[in-house]
DNA sequence: AAGTTGTTGTTGAACCGTAAACTTCTTTGC
DNA sequence: GCAAAGAAGTTTACGGTTCAACAACAACTT
């Protein structure tokens, strides 16, 4: 026999939480791409733009990149290659290795993310920092952290 | 001149705290997707299946049915057609009104929904009720409620 | 040093979601 | 009653994501 053990449902205070937590994270990313639809840029290539802004040389290898942004290395070459033909970013070959391919931002790029950040700031004020309690708010760092393993201080404060 | 006054940057905290949320729920999506697949189901269609189950007859317009997955009604149209070939719904005409359609849940559908249930709340569990503090889970809760605006409990407990 | 294995990045096809136009029907207001 | 406005679903075209296959290179292994 498989291991199909009974399964152990959720409660229904944790159904309803979980239900709560689709129905919000659906709404922030409603919100997040229609503001960002008035600059011509969707989640995606502004987090794209957010890292190489914040890299040396506002560069990063395409693998590196891509882990960033938690994007597949395929999305993030037709992303990219459709950002390049934006004026966005471009492509360069990289030197120390010669498979890697190294994305930087371009003074176009830049200029876009500097016009676009303070609308995408406040969005992220509005739909998620302003109306949730800050203890909530610290709260749901911590759980976010344990979700994806970040060691997270577990213990007493010393 | 337009509306641009100093843009209310985040803080060190809310900034990694709101990357934190970034991350965590692009894991849990990866995760339950990963392990719907198993049943060759995503989240959406297995969303469907379960509103479709909690309603009476296992039927639901598909209006009422979009909003309640909160996608569009193009996409469910789209999304439902395909679940039409699968087998797992079909389609009717809606007796009170002659513009409605009825969606409702096959046999198959619902044998599918009880054989991929129990992985799908052993995979929520996995990737976030486990691992987070039962507190900061309610509290997750409560943030998210308040992104959706729901009206929640903010007072004091009488 | 040659062969194997793993990594990097791209390509093209298939698939899915989006947006806008459109049909049919209901509801509203005069 | 009738025209206008609105709602429910669908359709089509387009754009973006995924998936599998691939080419080029690096890193081990012996």
């Amino acid at each position: 026999m498989t291991t199909t053990l009974q399964p152990r449902w959720l409660d229904a205070d944790q159904q309803r939480i979980w239900r709560s937590f689709l129905n919000g994270v659906a709404r922030i990313n409603e919100r997040l791409e229609a503001e960002l639809r008035c600059f011509g840029l969707d989640l995606g290539e502004y987090e794209i733009l957010v890292h190489l802004s914040e890299s040396p040389d506002r560069s990063l290898r395409m693998s590196d990149l891509a882990d960033r942004v938690r994007q597949s290395r395929s999305r993030l070459t037709h992303t990219v290659a459709r950002m390049e033909t934006k004026g966005l970013v471009s492509r360069m070959a990289c030197p120390s290795d010669r498979r890697g391919v190294i994305a930087l931002m371009t003074t176009r790029g830049s200029e876009l993310l500097v016009e676009a950040a303070p609308a995408h700031v406040e969005s992220v004020r509005r739909a998620l920092v302003d109306p949730v309690d800050p203890d909530d708010f610290a709260a749901l760092g911590r759980a976010m952290d344990a979700v994806t393993g970040v060691p997270g201080a577990t213990g007493v404060q010393d």
